[in-house]
DNA sequence: TTATGTGCAAACTGTTTGCGCGAAG
DNA sequence: CTTCGCGCAAACAGTTTGCACATAA
């Protein structure tokens, strides 16, 4: 049966997509010979339902009923990582975010922490190509976009500082 | 032979610049209208004293024999980044680094996280200027670039990662 | 069957806070 | 003299780990 997780949620999005993430991540732990587990689909189920970047404690609270102890999901979210199934973030609460890695072809995009209000934006994936170049030329550096966080100011926030 | 932005040294530089440092910081206090106190200047000669990105706790050790509490450490670090003299960071291993901020002039860098070694790698200020031209006209998101964690590899494990 | 994942509880690290004393302004 | 910072200890949040049991392959 497709994720049917908490009540009240606000971002929640039990779409096709989602539905195939999962299975995509699956099948891709199996190629990788990882045991694909209850909690570990859930976990799955509990990021691919969410469009925003989940904390490991938030992910433990969708999963309350399913009885998925958080040490559980700070160890599946960490395989999940290593595995390059999704990516995370250190941000300033102290929490690290996790989400869905970008689908091989046509989800890629870049995130763009707003320093005021905090949400994450989504920008276009090829926008720090020119960078990576440069940094790589300058100082042998070779930058992986998908895994910086660039901060500033989202458009609101932006618009309302003047 | 001025001690420029050195790479991965842990040493002290006492020089003259980092003398300057701290006397343009506490300057910038006392305009504010924040007390200067012995603990407050240990801090900051800490941090104008190394190359490298401390946490609250290596400064809190380098403090160790003047008595300066690790209560107190953080608490000035977060004055101090308010005040804007210091900037952080927030890293993997989930303490935060701290370093004085860039000089008006001169000064400016920024940070590559090298996801293999850990180190923080020093980056030409400019590299992310076309990005964020970029971004304010795609998306009006408007990018910080020295608030931004360029994530990817070092020269080094980029060599040997081939 | 057997290697591996899971629940649980407890440890650990990084950081924050309430309190009374002491020092900067 | 008054306000604010300090040391102290204790609380907290996020995350990790050792162990015995459960389970995917």
């Amino acid at each position: 049966m497709s994720a049917s997780v908490g009540r009240h949620d606000h971002e929640r999005l039990h779409s096709r997509a989602a539905d195939d993430a999962v299975r995509a991540a699956v099948e891709r732990l199996r190629q990788r010979g990882e045991r694909v587990t209850a909690p570990r689909r859930a976990v799955l189920e509990a990021l691919a339902g969410r469009s925003d970047h989940l904390t490991a404690d938030e992910v433990s609270l969708l999963l309350e009923r399913a009885d998925v102890h958080r040490a559980t999901v700070y160890r599946t979210l960490d395989m999940l990582s290593a595995a390059g199934v999704v990516s995370h973030r250190h941000t300033a609460g102290g929490a690290t975010r996790y989400h869905l890695a970008a689908a091989p072809e046509g989800g890629e995009h870049l995130h763009g922490h707003c320093r005021e209000c905090g949400t994450v934006a989504v920008l276009p994936a090829d926008a720090l190509a020119g960078t990576a170049a440069r940094l790589r030329e300058a100082a042998g550096f070779r930058l992986e976009p998908e895994q910086s966080t660039l901060v500033g100011l989202c458009a609101e926030c932006a618009a309302r500082a003047g």
